[in-house]
DNA sequence: TTGTCAGGCT
DNA sequence: AGCCTGACAA
C-alpha cells in the first residue's frame, strides 16, 4: 500500500515532462524512503535517473517496498488532467495492478481521481557507481539550455573543454564554427553564478540530441550541475529543493 | 582587416531579421566610413539598401575596402546565438574566407565566437539615383504595417493615393474594397506624427506582399518615410537613429 | 509539416 | 495586458 500527497502538484507534471522523451515505460520502485526510478533511454544510450524523497510528500507511506511499472506516455497524458496548483495524491494497493492519482484544486471544491492501469516490466537495473569526477561544473540551467540549443543549429555534437579559465562548449558544422565560454564566478547572483570544482581538465564530445533532451528538466531547477571525466559517461544532475533530483548520464562520443 | 565592435547587439539582429526574407546572399560593402549593402531581392523585383555609419561602432577599424559575401540566412543563424543584450563584435581578416562573430553578454562571464564561411557573390551593383519625389510621407511605421497587414486580407495590391488632405490606402478583392486614410499632422506626438511633403498628387499601386515584406524592418524605427513619384519606384525608408538606415525600393504596377 | 503552448517584448 | 515569436510535439 503506497499513498503520497504531493502539495505543488506542478513539480510532479515536470518531472514526467522532463523524462517522458526518453524513457516510454519504467518502474517507479517504491520503498518508505521515498519513490525512486531507473531506466535506459529508449535507445539504450542514456541513463535516467529519479529521486523522489519521502518528505517531498505530506503525508508519505509505504507499507512495502513497490515496484510500480508505469507507462510514461500513459502518465504524463492523466497529469494533464490536472491543474498546476492541483495537489496530488498518488495510492497503489497491494494486489498492485493500478495507480490511483487525484488531483485536489486549492479550495477543495473539485477532486478528480484517475486510475492508471500498471504493467510489467523488465527493469535493466544498471547499479550506477557513485565515481568522483576530475570536473563539476554548476551553471545556470538555463544558460545551458541556450548553448545546447545554439550549438546544435551548427552541429550534432558539442566538445565540453573543462579548465581553470572556465567551461568551453565547441560545435564546428558546414557553415562555420562556434563556441562559447562561461567563466567561473563571474556573475554576482548565487544562482546563475558559474562554479567549476577541477581535479584534471578534461575534454569530451557528446551528442547534442541527448544533451537538449536532457535539458527538458530546465523547468525543474535554476541550477544544473555538470560532472565530468575523461572517457567517463557525463552525469547532468537537476537538484530539486527539498524534493530530489533528476539525473541524466550520456557516454561521451569516442574520438576516431 | 574589418573591427567592428556594436554596443547595442539586438541593433544587427533585427536589421538581419528585416533584409533576410528578401536577400539570401549578398556582399557586405566595408570602408572607412562604414558598411554598406545593395542587393537585389530574390526575385529581382525590389532592391534593399542598408547603411551602418562608421560611428554606429566603437571601435571600428577598416584599414581597406572590404566586401564580405555573406549568407544572410547562415549569418542570421549565428546571429540568434547571442542575447539581445550582448554586444557584439564583427571582424574579418586580409584573406577574407571568413568572419568572426563574437558576442559578450554584459557582466563579461560568457563570450561566444562564431565563425562564418564567406561566400563569391556576384554583385549586380546597380546605381541608386537620389530622385526627389513629388510625394514624401513620413508616418507611424506600426500603422503603415498596421495597414499592410489588413489590407493584405482584401488583395494583392495596394493603391496609394497622396494629396494635400492626406495619404489614402485602397484595396480592392473579392471579398470587398477597403481604403484608409490617414490626414496630415493629426496625432500630437511628434514621432507618430503623419507629415506630407507635396509637390504633386499621385497615385501608385504596389504589390502587398513585398510591402509587408518592407515592414519586417518596423522594430528599427518608429516612423518610416515613403517616398513617391508616378511611375517610378516607391522608396520606402527606415532611419536607425544615429546609425544609417534600412530603404528598400519597390517599382509601381503598371495599369493595364 | 502543422498546430499548440509558453515566454519575451512593446 | 496584448501581441508576436520561438519551441515542442503529434
Amino acid at each position: 500500500m503506497l499513498e503520497a500527497r504531493l502539495q505543488q502538484g506542478s513539480l510532479l507534471k515536470k518531472i514526467i515532462e522532463a523524462i517522458k522523451e526518453l524513457v516510454t515505460d519504467a518502474n517507479f520502485d517504491c520503498n518508505d524512503s521515498g519513490i525512486a526510478l531507473q531506466a535506459m533511454d529508449n535507445s539504450h544510450v542514456a541513463l535516467v535517473a529519479l529521486l523522489l524523497r519521502a518528505n517531498a510528500f505530506e503525508p508519505y507511506r509505504c507499507d512495502r517496498n513497490l515496484s510500480l511499472g508505469i507507462s510514461i506516455a500513459n502518465f504524463a497524458k492523466l497529469l494533464k488532467c490536472g491543474a498546476n496548483d492541483d495537489t496530488i495524491t498518488i495510492e497503489a494497493d497491494e494486489n498492485g495492478d493500478s495507480l490511483n492519482l487525484t488531483f485536489e484544486n486549492e479550495t477543495g471544491d473539485r477532486t478528480s481521481q484517475f486510475e492508471l492501469k500498471l504493467m510489467d516490466i523488465d527493469s535493466d537495473h544498471l547499479g550506477i557507481p557513485e565515481t568522483s569526477y576530475d570536473a563539476v561544473v554548476k551553471m545556470s540551467s538555463a544558460e545551458f539550455q541556450r548553448i545546447c540549443r545554439d550549438l546544435s543549429t551548427l552541429s550534432e555534437s558539442v566538445t565540453i573543454d573543462c579548465t581553470k579559465e572556465g567551461v568551453k562548449f565547441q560545435a564546428v558544422g558546414d557553415l562555420g564554427a562556434g563556441n562559447i565560454t562561461i567563466k567561473q564566478g563571474a556573475s554576482i547572483d548565487q544562482e546563475e553564478s558559474t562554479t567549476i570544482d577541477l581535479q584534471q581538465n578534461c575534454s569530451l564530445t557528446f551528442s547534442l540530441k541527448y544533451l537538449l533532451n536532457f535539458t527538458k528538466a530546465t523547468p525543474l531547477a535554476s541550477s544544473v550541475t555538470l560532472s565530468m571525466s575523461n572517457e567517463v559517461p557525463l552525469l547532468v544532475e537537476y537538484k530539486i529543493n527539498e524534493v530530489g533530483f533528476v539525473r541524466y548520464y550520456l557516454a561521451p562520443k569516442i574520438e576516431e
